[in-house]
DNA sequence: AAGTGTATCAAACGTTTGTTTTAAAGTAAA
DNA sequence: TTTACTTTAAAACAAACGTTTGATACACTT
């Protein structure tokens, strides 16, 4: 058995235990997540959690990959025209990432449960992020109603876009059982997003012209 | 001593019972809510959960309290006179409720808490408040947009405002990560309730063009 | 005064949690 | 084969959880 093959194999079981804690995380939160379960899944040994990493804390953390998140703000940037469209683009790309159960999205949704349910480790999600998603949607707005616009007026209509967006996949248990028929398929995403952009760009609009009369 | 002193002394500790368990689970959510904590705060014996409810489950079913709630749809559908005019005073009162530190609004951000973190309560909040109150602010936008809006679209339209308002919640311990200064004070929800109230209308005055161009 | 039912208490119960231990099995170089 | 090192395995660890127990104190009725 060469040394390669001897590494892959190795490092199956830790390759196996990210690939598991990324499901049972991004479903149960890091709370409700048990290692046991973790464990189960990915068919390792209940130590090798502390063998390979050497806390569920440092397990968690090591699941969290931001890359995804902030190409999708360099990806916006590139392709895109004026700051409308861009936005549009955003909101379409990030509902994407955030609630489609058929794409690689259990790194958002992972990230979006520490929203709420806040872990050690949500400093890093905020400050490499979260902070920077923000501030990319920020400076959209910015370019959409103006400068004159104050810096808590800004926050607020980034709070509004991102609060649409995020309801979805915060209050899914509510809207599970309030709408049991609705799924989050290709469709559905697609009119979802279609309505916040519309929804959203018509509010700046109003915001832009209360700013400056 | 009387019987009616001494039924409102043995009450005593029922009581400080359900007001320590508001206050714990409110801001610790269900699961991370501890019995002990609930009954160090009532200084009460840790057996009293059990004694006067049965259970640390049924204890925060009967902290619940959907009056509150119920009676701002009430009141806002009497004391007002246009559609839009209604809705921008529901969004001021349902914010006023769901984030002054205050005021008593604990009982408001107890459920808020439930809307990302299931329990198995979560089926009756939803069935005896959030629905009527999303059936509210649904019927609403009906008034607002017109008839002619599919379902579809009138449900993501009352998601976009719940949406706007929740993530107030929701998203706190980020914003407070965000934001370390930002507090909710009487005058930032005034700004905030202003703020999703004209973006809103915005928003729904450009679905509504949408619908019947 | 004896009896009855309620309220409170410290202590322990049985689980479940994340973590650690200790030993065995496997792998590669000497 | 021997040696050194890495990886797996079962079992146990201490801590925290919700819950239950059994005894005690109290107020009220008979």
């Amino acid at each position: 058995m060469t040394a390669e093959t001897k590494n892959s194999l190795s490092e199956q079981a830790r390759e196996r235990l990210l690939a598991a804690a990324r499901v049972v995380f991004s479903e149960n939160g890091f709370q409700n997540a048990t290692v046991r379960e973790i464990c189960r899944r990915a068919e390792v040994n209940i130590a090798a959690i502390n063998y390979y990493f050497n806390s569920k804390e440092a397990l968690f953390a090591a699941t969290l990959n931001f890359e995804p998140l902030l190409a999708l703000c360099k990806k916006v940037n590139k392709d895109s025209t004026c700051a409308q469209e861009r936005l549009l683009n955003f909101i379409h790309d990030f509902l994407m990432q955030l609630l489609d159960e058929k794409e690689f999205s259990v790194q958002c949704q992972l990230m979006a449960r520490e929203l709420a349910e806040p872990t050690p480790v949500l400093g890093k999600i905020v400050q490499e992020a979260i902070a920077p998603i923000h501030q990319f949607v920020a400076n959209l707005v910015c370019e959409i109603v103006g400068e004159k616009i104050s810096e808590a007026e800004l926050r607020r209509c980034v709070f509004s876009i991102f609060g649409q967006c995020m309801y979805y996949r915060h209050g899914q248990p509510v809207i599970q059982r309030l709408h049991p028929k609705l799924r989050y398929d290709h469709r559905e995403i697609e009119a979802i997003a279609k309505h916040i952009g519309e929804f959203s760009l018509a509010g700046l609009k109003q915001i832009a012209q209360n700013q400056c009369p």
